[in-house]
DNA sequence: ATCAAAGCCGATGAAACTACTCGGGATTGG
DNA sequence: CCAATCCCGAGTAGTTTCATCGGCTTTGAT
């Protein structure tokens, strides 16, 4: 149960992209120098994070990297998803074929319960609320 | 985020045995056919679990495995952490050093608060509960 | 028009991890 | 004694991770 350095990697340069929001785009060496994260492995990282919708590019001299989207429409979740796949513990969560013992395996109820909490985690916490530093712990009671 | 097949295997076997309590020694043979786990690599898992306490062994003829406690004092989360490690999502949760921004690093305070909630849903689930079916999926409201 | 800055992309490679298998040794009940 | 069974370290094929490399394309500035 640990994340990968991929995905580390790129939530931290998704981090510095939402700090430079008005800045003009930042370039992969300049983003891989303040986050200490190998240039060309970084390169690799924010070309997923572009496919996917999440940040534009601009080619050429004086390009670089910019949001797609405000920082409080972009969820830990959704670049979880695409940088470490679907949080799904359990293949038969989503795909019940998966599992031979199907409906009968008390197991399937555990995972499905792990992984709706922890979507429901990520997904309520935005760039935004990092800029903001208003993450709080998890409460206790209620 | 995906559960390794080693702590899949592992979990149902522990779940096989909680159901074979007061049926004597299950063994390794057993086991395997009705959890439809490889013989020699569940035998590899569950001597980790014989290690840490969670199962007893007999050896020689009519041997086999059985809980070492009662379903009730065995919870997922200490198959998990057996299993796959701990369940820490990135280093900087337990060890400070191991991240260079340290303290001034908001996906920390992300990780801490993900790493939690797995560990609370995790814990929260016994052997007895899988056995009872008693485990109900995350509670929208309150 | 040229050139340097920058993104884009596919291939490669080392290291680690996963999911096993194998062979043989140690115990024990009958 | 011997067959059943656990015990254990080694080996291995395949996959994944974490990169690195080299070369191509696009673009702004001069």
């Amino acid at each position: 149960m640990k994340l990968s350095t991929r995905c580390r990697y790129g939530i931290h340069a998704m981090y510095d992209l939402a700090q430079s929001v008005g800045n003009g785009p930042q370039t992969i060496r300049a983003i891989s120098e303040r986050q200490l994260v190998p240039e060309q492995y970084l390169e690799q990282i924010i070309g997923v994070l572009r496919r996917e919708g999440l940040v534009n590019s601009m080619r050429g001299a004086q390009g670089g990297y910019m949001l797609a989207r405000a920082p409080n429409e972009i969820s830990i979740g959704q670049l979880l998803r695409i940088l470490e796949g679907p949080v799904l513990v359990a293949d038969c969560i989503e795909d019940a074929e998966a599992c031979i013992r199907s409906s009968q395996c008390p197991s399937r109820i555990v995972w499905g319960r792990l992984t709706d909490c922890i979507n429901k985690v990520v997904d309520s916490i935005t760039l935004q609320d990092m800029l903001d530093d208003q993450i709080q712990p998890v409460d206790e009671k209620g």
